[in-house]
DNA sequence: CCACGCGGTTACCCTGGAGTAACCTATGTG
DNA sequence: CACATAGGTTACTCCAGGGTAACCGCGTGG
């Protein structure tokens, strides 16, 4: 029973209004009414911006995905040494999971929900972190376990976010990035001595 | 079609397949028809020993909760010094991983498909291990604090465990708990340094 | 040898919710 | 001022799948 709105307008409404649903909701626990109903429209005006609900659910992951991509990425390039990207680029996340939190829960939340394709697009996502994540990592290591250092790293940050958001604790960004970096930057080298 | 079965073994045998099958595939992409077929079966029998889908699964959940937790609180348990126990600790984590793979994936997989109430049963899971990995961390912080780096540790295991699980690469529990114990300990160690 | 009970099956009901066909109306333009 | 069209709605269709009622037959004990 909202105004109306000029098509592209309405499309990034339904967006913005998706990602809190699902975010709070899951995938299966939410209808395409309920989406619906909270962007004030009814169903069929969706089906107009989106061939089906696995449709509008992966391109909100895909966006939250480029929003995390991004932010991590930009941080992490403009570091010089290893230590500050390591820094930079977990302060970077934490800022997202701060900022962008109910794509944070869409992504990475235990409400998840996910079926075939949306796994292998939130798998994508998280390997594609890694990937950026795994060049701090001593290079003198076989690349498989860097990887696979990568990944713990990636849900070290994961564990903590979904801690905290999911409990609606504030944090800093700044301070949480610090401590964690520290943390995996102190860890990597020991594991390289050990190694 | 398979042979008649004891009520008691019936049951087990249905449980034992069905992690397998919702592993593999989530919650709502696995039908009550689907379970019913692994088992060899047909569906009013599987309504004879649980009350619904929901209440099979939660029976999941929570038996593979109770294999995770005894696992790593008798490492932990059979520890002195603190670096010991979070060796031991890690090592039983990823034992357990490779052991009883299917339940990692049904607790952590990201095919998860969870609704309410298991969310709130894999939370309880995720935030008891937290809680036997805590004392681990320096006593002298905060203890909110101290909780979040515990998620942080419970997240390494984690983001680990999956990467390794779904690709299916093999693994050796000892040297993998040993490197991640490692960067865990020295990790806490600058952290505490630091903070 | 018969009956009774336990383990099992067939065949159904019924609801939630994805997706759609047909229709309506505000608005700006000639 | 009429009318074209983009934006929106009402009122369905249809089916997957959770859950169940009613029935079947093997095997064991009286």
């Amino acid at each position: 029973m909202s105004m109306r709105l000029p098509a592209p307008a309405r499309r990034e409404q339904i967006l913005d209004v998706s990602v809190q649903v699902f975010a709070r909701n899951g995938f299966h626990s939410t209808s395409m009414n309920d989406v619906a109903d909270a962007a004030g429209v009814t169903k069929p005006v969706l089906y107009q911006h989106f061939d089906s609900k696995q449709d509008l659910y992966l391109a909100l992951l895909e966006e939250a995905g480029n929003r995390l991509r991004t932010a991590v990425a930009k941080a992490v390039a403009s570091a010089s040494n290893g230590k500050e990207q390591t820094e930079l680029g977990f302060k970077a996340y934490f800022r997202w999971v701060a900022d962008d939190h109910d794509a944070f829960l869409l992504l990475f939340g235990s409400r998840a929900n996910r079926d075939e394709e949306s796994t292998t697009t939130i798998r994508r996502i998280t390997a594609e972190t890694a990937h950026a994540i795994a060049p701090l990592i001593a290079a003198d290591i076989e690349p498989e376990h860097q990887r696979t250092l990568a990944h713990g790293l990636v849900g070290l940050a994961e564990g903590v976010s979904r801690h905290l958001v999911e409990r609606g604790e504030l944090f800093d960004p700044n301070v949480l990035g610090q401590q964690i970096a520290d943390l995996a930057w102190a860890g990597l080298r020991a594991v390289h001595r050990n190694g």
